[in-house]
DNA sequence: GCCAACGTTGGC
DNA sequence: GCCAACGTTGGC
């Protein structure tokens, strides 16, 4: 069992539309570190949800897992998708994407003032300066500590 | 393989 | 909207 930290826009694919849709394709990482979490991904797998580029709600906003493992980002070869990549093609398909089911939403957003006050993140990688990985790994007490501060109210 | 230029992310 | 930090690109 693994546990994860992904980012999204609120605006693109937040909370509320993984809530709608119950089961959410997770695309457009363009970025290979962040890829290579994405592909090693498991089945069963715990997620936070981030909203980031808020100007009044940065922060964790919810449970998520991981629904499907890696496949094919299917954006990458959308022409019509701002996530369209030109280099990728069939043999050489650069990106992945996961599908990932609603757990639930906290009652208490989870703030990066919170977080930072945090002991049990004191060393995530969320919080180091300049980090700029829309998925990270976290650590199962990381993770509990998030899930605890959302759900208390 | 170095590194300058450029693009993107994301907090503020 | 600004800008620091970091990733990627491409000339050499």
């Amino acid at each position: 069992m693994q546990y994860w930290l992904m980012k999204s826009e609120p605006n693109v694919y937040g909370i509320t539309h993984l809530k709608h849709d119950r089961v959410g394709q997770w695309d457009g990482v363009r970025n290979y570190q962040a890829r290579n979490f994405i592909r090693s991904m498991e089945v069963g797998d715990c997620a936070i949800m981030y909203h980031s580029n808020m100007k009044q709600a940065t922060g964790a906003v919810g449970e998520m897992s991981v629904e499907v493992v890696a496949y094919p980002d299917p954006t990458q070869f959308d022409k019509e998708s701002e996530y369209f990549d030109v280099q990728s093609t069939p043999d050489n398909q650069r990106w992945s994407a996961v599908k990932v089911r609603f757990v639930r939403e906290f009652t208490t957003l989870v703030t990066l003032d919170t977080m930072r006050a945090m002991p049990a993140l004191t060393h995530c990688r969320l919080l180091m300066r300049g980090n700029r990985l829309s998925v990270l790994p976290l650590t199962k007490n990381e993770y509990d500590a998030i899930v605890t501060k959302g759900m208390s109210s």
